[in-house]
DNA sequence: TCTGTAGCCTGACAAGCGTCAGCCTGTCGA
DNA sequence: TCGACAGGCTGACGCTTGTCAGGCTACAGA
């Protein structure tokens, strides 16, 4: 070899063989007591081999939360509320859950177990977009709840329902044999409960809210 | 030295420092990456020293989260629901959480993230103190919200809202200049709207709720 | 059969790890 | 003045780590 390996798909291939076994060991025992003789050994690949496919151990942690958290193929919530205009919240939230909890729990426990260990600049560019995420959920909550712009609640919503969204994953354990449908429509309504309770309040401190809950069910503030 | 140190209060102060230096480190480097070396060089106990008053590495974690964890100064939330009995839950849990986030911030994020590096022993013992408050909770707000007991909800509800008791540590560099009792309050007052969705939903499809949502009335904070 | 070469692997490197034996220093009662 | 002794420190151990130079194998084309 003079110049790395030549075939796109071999490379692609054993990218794939590598980060696959370096996922579940990353999340098995964590990123820094993981050890490159693991991966090789759970991989198939030799250890000397690997330095043909991958750079080194952080670029299979960037590798790995390129694909899985940075994922091009599937919406983000608010990506996901632009595309449903009107629906209720908690029917989008719901299906987002199934689809974030179903084909990227590992991404999730990644995102929030590898941040020490990632180089600066991939942490700023997971902060950037996690930022982004904030805001524009923010101005859908605004909308929803019909609050005014100076009103920091949305921000701060914003934030724990992103929060929220790493329940399933991050407390599954806590969770065993309960139905996962259950589990999600259960954070669907929470949501939903906190987002109309918000509205509640902005209603009832200012004028009637023009835009109001959209979630079905009986607003309980009484 | 034939057996150990003798003073016992100069074995309280070393571990303390070995201790304190070693969280601080354990929360920005992780616990792999953390060597022996950076605590001696942070905590200022020379490294040879430093096997005078912890047995190793996986000891200082032990002892940290001893005392961040399974803290006995801090009642629990459910114990404080016990004790403030006829409270609304908000309120309860407004003080609840400035207590926690005030005072153990990092015992939060190091339980979040040591869990992958303790000894099975200890980890075991964390995952039964979290069943066990877990369950504890769960009587309380199937009590608030009058649900029966073959309703899985509160369970779920309870783990829900054990976890955002992580939130304010956890996501807080989201939150920079943020209030941080806005902060606690939107947190206490979405848990609070979560409970009397589940009270206003059992009341409907059930009969009237005996209990119902106990939280006072709209009262926005801001 | 020979040869070039793409891809695989052996074996080793320096660095860094947790740990500790054994020596050194300072203090204090006799 | 002396020695006993508590506590600090030097220096090194055996091991594991990430990394890779360079030799090896298998096979396609001539």
């Amino acid at each position: 070899m003079v110049e790395g390996i030549q075939n796109p798909d071999l490379v692609q291939i054993r990218r794939d063989q590598i980060c696959d076994a370096a996922l579940d060991l990353f999340l098995e025992k964590g990123f820094a007591s993981t050890t490159i003789r693991d991966i090789c050994a759970r991989s198939g690949v030799n250890q000397a081999s690997l330095y043909d496919y991958v750079a080194n151990k952080h670029d299979i942690l960037r590798r790995l939360l390129n694909k899985l958290w940075f994922r091009t193929d599937a919406p983000t919530l608010p990506e996901m509320l632009d595309a449903r205009p009107g629906e209720p919240l908690e029917q989008v939230l719901v299906d987002y859950l199934r689809q974030l909890w179903g084909t990227n729990r590992q991404g999730i426990l990644l995102s929030y177990r590898a941040v020490p260990h990632l180089r600066d600049e991939d942490r700023r560019a997971m902060h950037a977009r996690e930022k982004r995420m904030l805001r524009e959920l923010a101005v859908h909550l605004r909308r929803l709840a019909g609050v005014p712009e100076d009103d920091p609640h949305p921000e701060i919503l914003s934030n724990l329902i992103i929060f929220m969204t790493a329940f399933g994953p991050m407390r599954d354990w806590l969770n065993k044999g309960a139905d996962p449908d259950v589990l999600l429509r259960t954070v669907a309504f929470s949501v939903a409960a906190m987002v109309e309770r918000l509205a509640a309040e902005a209603g009832a401190a200012d004028a009637p809210a023009a835009a109001g809950a959209r979630s079905a069910g009986a607003a309980p503030q009484g």
